[in-house]
DNA sequence: AACTCGGGGCG
DNA sequence: CGCCCAGAGTT
């Protein structure tokens, strides 16, 4: 392992806890920690950038103030609370997660009772009770592979960032203040995300410059090195069909890994109908939008309910929605972009 | 170990 | 457009 920054651990940790003190943003989950808020603000962080996590968590807060609130509402309350977040396992775990904790008489003050709990792994383990109990493990998030990577040059070539941050759990433990580990692990964090950017770091302000070997090179944005990803283009057709004040919707059966129990405008294949129906026509609308490794380009056509094959209407998954359920049913966070656009562009 | 899950920010 | 984001669960 390149290591030659372990002599130097006091001074670093030191400069980074210093830096944090001082610069460190003001965040919900840091203004009046509670466990209850940093369980849900990791499970929103993951995966899942500071910005675009902050007016969910401020609404979930107020919806579902504490464990008990969130464990006695219903999945399908907390799942439309996640609405446009995406990874909707993620809420069904948390759901889950509050469902276990009130059941206990305390919750878990070790790493490896919170990594049995559902949506907790080796990251988010490490997060909450070194944050909220003070234990001495060391998260591993894309920021901390960012900056030892770059910390210590390292040219590893990774499949991804899951094998790179196995393979860096020992170096974070090395570095990881074992005083103050909820904090040292924010500090991370926050320098990867502020100071550490993926491309052009601002290394003239960085507290721990002098120990960064990519630094010294002057080129920190060789690390890490992972992969590319390919990304695959794909095209689908939906429709837009109105009828007697309703809309034409599907939704994914509950059991389904992906979308379960979310609605969106229906495919061709939901519909049964053949890839060819709509040839010749006009879409009304064309989208586009990224779904992992997916390019998706959809196009909208709209057709009315008599112009459908006999039937089709009755296929499983497939429902009428009013205009007022539409507000209460969850759909996922494009198709609820584009719904609404649609139907406000109606005559 | 490799795949999959949604969505958005941003260069 | 492509890469990345306070990753975890499944196969």
């Amino acid at each position: 392992m390149p290591d030659s920054l372990i002599p130097q651990t006091t001074e670093f940790q030191r400069e980074l806890l210093g830096w944090y003190r001082h610069h460190r943003r003001s965040l919900p989950w840091r203004d009046a920690p509670s466990l209850y808020k940093t369980v849900v603000s990791e499970f929103m962080l993951q995966q899942t950038q500071v910005k675009t996590v902050l007016p969910y968590l401020a609404r979930w807060l107020e919806i579902f103030p504490d464990f008990a609130a969130l464990a006695a509402a219903s999945e399908e309350q907390v799942v439309k609370n996640w609405e446009g977040l995406g990874y909707y396992t993620r809420a069904r775990n948390l759901h889950k997660l509050a469902r276990a904790l009130v059941a206990l008489p305390s919750p878990p003050r070790t790493r490896e009772a919170w990594l049995e709990l559902p949506g907790i792994g080796p990251y988010t383990s490490a997060a909450i009770t070194s944050i909220s109990f003070g234990t001495p493990a060391a998260v591993v998030d894309g920021n901390v592979v960012r900056i030892l990577t770059r910390l210590t040059a390292d040219g590893t070539a990774f499949r991804d960032s899951a094998a790179a941050s196995k393979a860096l759990a020992p170096l974070a433990d090395a570095l990881l203040n074992r005083a103050e580990p909820g904090d040292h692990n924010q500090a991370m964090m926050e320098l990867g995300a502020t100071v550490c950017h993926r491309r052009t770091p601002l290394c003239t302000v960085c507290p721990v410059r002098p120990y960064c070997a990519a630094s010294r090179r002057g080129e920190p944005e060789l690390y890490p090195r992972l992969a590319p990803k390919l990304i695959e283009q794909l095209a689908v057709t939906r429709l837009w069909c109105r009828h007697q004040g309703k809309l034409l919707l599907h939704r994914t059966a509950g059991d389904a890994r992906r979308l379960a129990n979310l609605h969106e405008l229906p495919a061709l294949e939901h519909a049964g109908l053949g890839e060819s129906f709509f040839a010749g026509d006009t879409p009304i609308a064309t989208k586009k939008r990224g779904i992992t490794r997916f390019a998706i380009t959809e196009s909208i056509y709209a057709i009315q309910a008599a112009k459908l094959p006999r039937g089709t209407a009755d296929r499983p998954g497939l429902v009428w929605v009013t205009l007022t359920e539409l507000e209460a049913i969850t759909l996922s966070g494009p198709h609820r972009r584009w719904v609404t656009e649609l139907l406000a562009s109606e005559p």
